[in-house]
DNA sequence: AGCACGCCGACT
DNA sequence: GTCGGCGTGCTC
């Protein structure tokens, strides 16, 4: 008698057996309700067996789908994604339904159109400086892949995709779908369910595992953007799926942005990857090195004779400041006492406008006492030097100059203050003549490994916004990122791809980051000893326990151990045994591989 | 994941 | 005594 292995949403890597009723037509990849631990659940059947006779089983109670709703390739996306990510089968098989599916809910699908494919199994890398450039490069590509089957086109965010969606609508109307988590879960539901034939997909990272049967080709725009990077639970980088992906539909993948990803660069140089576009551009970056100033003095006498040498030319200049609005921390003016937030090791932010503190990292609002409550004496301020405060710096200095913040600019405005927002225009670029990145070392602080290559590309990607050169103003002028980052863009990445490889280094090398969170912090720590003991014993290259930052996080503080290995070498296995110990010391546990 | 079971501290 | 917070284990 066959019976059905099913899988469900859960931690542990396990198929559950179940009874299939007279007369029931169930198939592989359908959901099925069935009763599970007491509950009605919904689980997707991975199989049909033999019954081995273990366990009294329990018959389904219902089957949900009129085809099978998952399939083939979705099986075998999933099993790949297995070997890179450390989620059971029906974690990711789930992952690929919306919501709305997740629940009981009844599914009638015409499943009727096929993929109709020609050819495929392609990847280019398309370079151009902005958006419209990029999507006129490939736009001819989706039009034909169209009269195949659908297409994915990934963005970084939803408020670039919803810019790019006016564009593509007026080449392509009635033809466009978009997938977002944002969206409302019916929203969601009819965007997959409409998607299913020859449709044009605007999604997030999100929408790569909703993708269609029909899928002829996948376009990831921006490719090189770190909001690919899912930073919380289930971690992934879309960039990786994709290339699996592609692999398994064997369809064309496209790569789109202004400056490839390190990962996109080493396949383009081992030919693995076809670069389409410019190769070159020469490059207007100067690196100023302003070791011999305070560290407090942001207005240097060199700054203010650049500025007034840009004045007298007639130059349209940008000023970039990281931070935004007032400043960064509250204080005591009496006795400096920092308000912190209360369930994170976290200083608080001024909320623009109001007298509340908020906390960057878990988003509570913290009620501020007008006298601090530590010593009943001073006032209680923010501080920090914001670029609200530096524009009143920079009027001060130069009084007749028209200077405004990116957002209240007008063609008028002759001195512009930004952050990094200017990177979300995406076409009929404003031409700047001079750029000045006030704190390039803000950059390079960051514990990453990649932070110092992040950097660079986000410099080289404000530098294509200026006519004459843009000035990198930086304390540490003897980093080696200095040494390249003027020259041609493929020297940088060359540097970059030597250093990664010579310490064996994504992508050269395998990155697993395990991140252990708990209330108690001794016995956390202890813990986290432990574990990079067994790690070591194990032959593993470990570093830690490093106090993740912030180190204190709604009230479970974290310390990280980073794994660095040469292959994948069987690494998985070895961490995901010695994480079972731990698991069951009741630790939280997160594990990242890049 | 969620839910039950069971242990321990606080309270009428 | 009992109520309930939360750590632990299980789901065919």
């Amino acid at each position: 008698m066959k019976i059905l292995k099913i899988v469900f949403p859960i931690a542990k890597d396990l198929q559950f057996d179940y009874l299939i009723p007279p007369g029931f037509n169930v198939k592989r990849g359908m959901r099925v309700l069935v009763d599970f631990n007491r509950r009605k659940r919904v689980g997707v059947v991975v199989n049909l067996a033999d019954n081995a006779g273990k366990f009294r089983l329990k018959p389904i109670l219902k089957i949900l789908d009129n085809v099978p709703i998952l399939d083939d390739d979705h099986l075998n996306f999933a099993m790949v994604l297995k070997k890179h990510y450390p989620y059971s089968l029906g974690e990711l098989l789930f992952m690929f339904l919306p919501t709305y599916l997740k629940k009981p809910h009844n599914l009638d699908l015409d499943l009727s159109s096929k993929l109709e494919k020609k050819s495929g199994g392609c990847q280019i890398f398309v370079k151009q400086d902005n958006f419209a450039e990029r999507y006129n490069a490939w736009k001819s590509i989706v039009s034909d892949k169209l009269c195949e089957g659908s297409v994915l086109i990934c963005f970084p965010q939803v408020t670039y995709l919803k810019q790019a969606q006016a564009l593509i609508e007026r080449d392509f109307p009635g033809r466009v779908k978009t997938i977002y988590s944002r969206q409302s879960e019916k929203q969601m539901f009819s965007s997959w369910k409409d998607s299913r034939k020859n449709t044009i997909i605007l999604g997030t990272r999100v929408s790569v595992f909703y993708y269609p049967s029909d899928l002829s080709l996948l376009v990831v725009e921006d490719e090189n953007n770190s909001s690919y990077s899912q930073e919380e639970k289930p971690f992934y980088n879309l960039l990786d799926v994709a290339f699996l992906l592609s692999k398994i539909k064997k369809i064309d993948l496209i790569l789109s942005a202004d400056f490839p990803s390190l990962l996109t660069y080493k396949k383009i140089k081992d030919g693995k990857v076809k670069l389409k576009g410019i190769s070159e551009s020469a490059s207007n970056i100067e690196v100023v090195g302003v070791g011999q100033y305070k560290k407090t003095k942001l207005i240097s006498p060199l700054l203010i004779a650049l500025l007034t040498k840009a004045i007298t030319a007639k130059k349209r200049v940008v000023i970039f400041w990281q931070r935004s609005g007032l400043g960064r921390v509250i204080l005591c003016s009496s006795c400096g006492h920092i308000f912190k937030c209360d369930r994170c090791s976290t200083f608080l932010r001024l909320l623009a406008g109001q007298e509340l503190g908020i906390c960057s990292f878990c988003g509570r609002k913290h009620s501020l006492p007008k006298i601090c409550n530590q010593c009943n004496r001073g006032y209680v301020k923010s501080s920090g030097l914001g670029i609200q405060r530096l524009e009143g710096m920079l009027r001060r200095t130069f009084t007749d100059v028209n200077i405004a913040s990116w957002d209240q600019r007008t063609e008028n405005t002759q001195f512009v203050l930004s952050t990094s927002k200017i990177l979300s225009t995406l076409y009929k670029k404003e031409k700047f003549d001079l750029g000045f990145v006030l704190d390039g070392d803000s950059f390079l602080s960051q514990l990453n490994y990649d932070a110092t290559f992040n950097a660079g590309v986000y410099f080289k990607k404000l530098s294509l916004f200026f006519n004459d050169k843009i000035y990198i103003f930086t304390r540490n002028k003897e980093h080696y990122l200095f040494d390249t980052i003027s020259n041609d863009w493929s020297e940088f990445y060359d540097k970059e791809l030597l250093l990664r490889e010579e310490l064996s280094l994504p992508p050269f090398g395998l990155v697993v980051k395990i991140v252990l969170r708990f209330k108690n912090e001794m016995l956390l720590l202890k813990r986290a000893q432990q574990l990079y003991n067994k790690l070591e014993k194990n032959g593993l290259n470990v570093y830690g326990p490093l106090k993740e930052y912030p180190f204190k996080l709604r009230d479970y503080y974290r310390y990280a151990l980073v794994v660095r290995s040469k292959k994948d070498s069987g690494l998985r296995d070895v961490i995901e045994q010695q994480l079972q110990t731990i698991k069951a010391s009741g630790m939280k546990i997160a594990v990242i591989i890049r």
